[in-house]
DNA sequence: AGGGAAACCCGAACGC
DNA sequence: TGCGTTCGGGTTTCCC
């Protein structure tokens, strides 16, 4: 859909937006020049120029989607590129946490990034080799995108819970069938999420419908689905951290 | 090395 | 009704 298309011009109309890059060089860099491919790195966005890349990271509330003409910019509109074709292709975030780079230096952006979850090369032998090298709180492990890119918050929450393992515990401490549990749990958490075309939480509604189906997350002393047991919400690394305290026993609760 | 805290943001949903 | 406060996402940076 964007692959072959031009992009005439672009208007930042946020260029806090822009990470190390100014607005003006941002504009001058990209005009008149051909989206040659459309790539994903974990939760980076890349779109694959002649001579750079512009890689786009979402966050919370972001959003890309193609305006066809007429358009006129609208509330939150962060960044709007003018195509050849007279199409845009906008930028949106309400809250102004996405971010866009534009480097002829893709490992500036994603170069620290850890594996891809569905990656051939990650296994449930080497996500516990990686775990036990670690001497880590699982849930803050799992949310280091240099240990295993592309969870966040809510799906970190349900692959713990899939997998009945409890998020303070030690990473060392997770034997190997645990980790198998993790893995087998990452990956249909991932997939549900992407069925259901990702989660909406909060006011901001962004489409998908994942929201619908979720075990932990968001869901503080209502029932756990599989025992009954009303969900605990505690804070992780600073994080909102749901979990049910009989199916993921297991954590000293630090007096000692 | 790990972990805590603060910073960045907005607007919904509170409490008073 | 109209204030003020809290909250939450992902990431970086600083500090212990």
């Amino acid at each position: 859909m964007l692959v072959g298309k031009v992009i005439t011009s672009a208007s930042v109309f946020w260029p806090g937006t822009l990470e190390k890059i100014s607005a003006e060089q941002f504009m001058l860099s990209i005009r008149n020049q051909k989206i040659l491919a459309v790539l994903r790195w974990a939760k980076y966005i890349d779109l694959q120029f002649s001579d750079f890349h512009v890689f786009i990271h979402l966050r919370m509330s972001g959003d890309l989607v193609i305006k066809e003409h007429p358009y006129s910019p609208e509330k939150h509109d962060r960044i709007v590129f003018t195509m050849e074709d007279g199409n845009f292709l906008v930028f949106n975030d309400t809250r102004k946490f996405g971010r866009v780079w534009l480097t002829s230096n893709p490992e500036d952006v994603i170069g620290n990034l850890g594996p891809e979850p569905f990656s051939p090369d990650f296994t449930p032998a080497e996500l516990h080799a990686k775990l036990i090298s670690h001497h880590r709180m699982i849930k803050p492990l799992l949310l280091d995108q240099s240990f295993l890119s592309g969870l966040g918050n809510i799906y970190s929450d349900e692959a713990l819970f899939l997998s009945k393992i409890h998020p303070q515990r030690n990473s060392d401490t997770i034997n190997l069938d645990e980790a198998v549990r993790l893995y087998q749990a990452i990956q249909v958490v991932l997939n549900n999420g992407i069925e259901h075309n990702g989660a909406s939480i909060d006011w901001v509604y962004r489409g998908g419908s994942f929201q619908n189906h979720f075990h932990v997350y968001a869901r503080e002393n209502q029932p756990c689905q599989f025992c009954g047991t009303p969900i605990i919400k505690i804070v992780v690394g600073q994080r909102g951290t749901h979990f049910c305290p009989v199916c993921q026993p297991g954590i000293p609760s630090g007096h000692f």
